[in-house]
DNA sequence: TCCTAAGCGAGACGGTACGTCTTGTCTTCCA
DNA sequence: TGGAAGACAAGACGTACCGTCTCGCTTAGGA
């Protein structure tokens, strides 16, 4: 198995494309934008698409990559785990057209979802080393980092829907006073 | 104006699809039903499956209108407002290939979205004259009804993509001890 | 088996459902116009319209059937036989608005293959007893009927798609001085 | 502007669209003919059917395309003009199958209609120069053409409804017996 | 004059074909 | 010779009409 230096041009192709989708969400919405109109919009064949992505939906999660890859080598760390938060209200307020625009369709889901997974291992794992020392808490673990995700991305989603009416700050302050009450006393320790 | 009486088999043509739907969303799942495999299954014209709705979501959602209207004219009444969640939680069982056959995807979504509408409303509205004499609250109260709401359905799909590991009751305990601490703490007074 | 007399609405719905055909063939052309324009325009229910006529082509021919009595009562008796032809440019004439939106299309095809039928018979019939003295000639007389009828039907149609610039009695000259010679040379005895 | 080599591919479908087609209406009419019966004969998917044909008429239409251009390239020349009605008899006969499937229905209609606009012009252009040096005949030129084509389509028509009871060769001498002397007679010189 | 069978309007329904649309694969040809 | 261009198969969609049917109301004409 050869190492391969990747061909530049390759990643020319994935960053225009995701370019082009980006735009053609903001212009029409996801849900309305063809393989077609991106290929379109980034003057490439759709044989080349395809060499690329699997389909639509794997090129806009593409597009979010960076942002879970910057998340994950950040980590929590020694941070108050409810600060991870405000980066990302931060990071929707700074795509805040972007964002709007999938906000309460599809393709928000499909967003909602893959952020879903890599906020739960990230949250579980930030919570089970002090969990361990528990044997039995009255709400499970695992039901607790779901919680926990579920109800930040619940807020971020209304949030976007009311065209920001607060500071990402002042929403990181509700997250966490309507969030950590009930996990403090469900897992029985201070998260 | 005459008032006419309504012809008998619009009803039951309307269930017969309903029910067509409802069987094929168990067999093969919302997404792979096409509106073919419905007419087929209910021995209906397509054109009568146009005549009654607008398209094969409008369909799904229909067939969770008859809940919404039973819990609609129950309300929450004198009942602990947390209680309502049970009632679903025990519909969800009840009903649990239906669900099963959906969580997670994309129909999921969408009858998220319909029940956080009508939940939302439900839960205000429980909310607003108990919040009326305060004045002011650390947190908004839509907010909290839309995180008591999104909670809610949290842990519901949590729950259904687990196959049900705890009883409708346990999880209604779960939910309610996750959810009201933050909320009472945020509203200044008790739910 | 008991004789009725005929309801008499039986024959008003008839000829409303006609005048309805014709007033819509002028305004938007026979082949868009559908089944249901009809029985709207002519305050009729669908299954009315179906209790009357097979389809809409049945009732647009029966819309010429009064022509075709009319034709058959009066024969062709001692006249020249080319004189039928006025008879029929002028009722073209007489009701061009109806015969200009059909022209050219597939009604206009339908009306001249049942004018054909009709014509072609009495024509031959006309020319059979002439004929039969003769026994052999160089044109079978079937042949010399349909060519006639035919030549008579292009006439027409070429008068009325060129919106008739010359008379009905012209016309009828210069189709009797086309056809008549090849006729007469080809059945061997004067027409 | 570049010039491309057209794709080897696009004439293949059309080919093989157009034979589906053929066949087809030779075992079930061109009018019981769908087009899902074409594609699927074709193995051809919907959209690359509408790709290359507006409609199932524009495919049957292109059928006869070869047919006029070969006429069309051939022209009448020095050749007797009413010889051009025997080249037509004769490709009636060698795909008789065909025509034989579409006479009197409404597909004839239209190929006679498209024959007709072809010949219409072949003829007209034929006898022009001719009848240039003549001022005035009593009948015009151009009723005269659609008089020769019309009594051929006509005669063409018959021939095929009564199963080819002459041969080529007599229907066009039928057909010029019945035509010329009139025609002859009512431009004022010999065609 | 009554009453009864038919005509009738309204419109739901099953069914068929249409032309459009988008997807993901595959082929051609150009640079 | 590798990738852009785009032809292609597949198949779901929503629309348009058709001809059949069921349902009650109205009404003509025989009793």
């Amino acid at each position: 198995m050869k190492k391969m230096k990747p061909d530049r041009r390759v990643g020319r192709t994935r960053r225009i494309l995701s370019e082009a989708l980006m735009s053609l969400i903001i212009e029409k919405g996801y849900e309305k934008t063809t393989v077609q109109d991106i290929i379109d919009r980034a003057n490439v064949g759709r044989s080349t698409f395809y060499a690329h992505f699997l389909d639509k939906d794997a090129l806009l999660r593409s597009g979010f990559d960076n942002l879970r890859d910057a998340l994950s080598k950040k980590g929590i760390g020694n941070r108050d785990g409810w600060a991870v938060a405000l980066d990302l209200f931060q990071h929707a307020q700074s795509h805040y057209p972007l964002y709007k625009a999938m906000v309460g369709k599809h393709s928000w889901d499909m967003i909602q979802q893959y952020a879903q997974k890599f906020l739960f291992s990230l949250i579980r794992d930030h919570l089970k080393p002090k969990g361990s020392a528990r044997k039995k808490t009255p709400v499970p673990l695992d039901i607790a980092a779901h919680f926990i995700v579920s109800s930040f991305l619940a807020l971020l989603t209304w949030w976007l829907e009311h065209k920001m009416p607060h500071t990402a700050e002042q929403m990181t302050e509700i997250f966490k006073g309507l969030t950590k009450p009930g996990v403090d006393a469900g897992l029985g320790f201070e998260t």
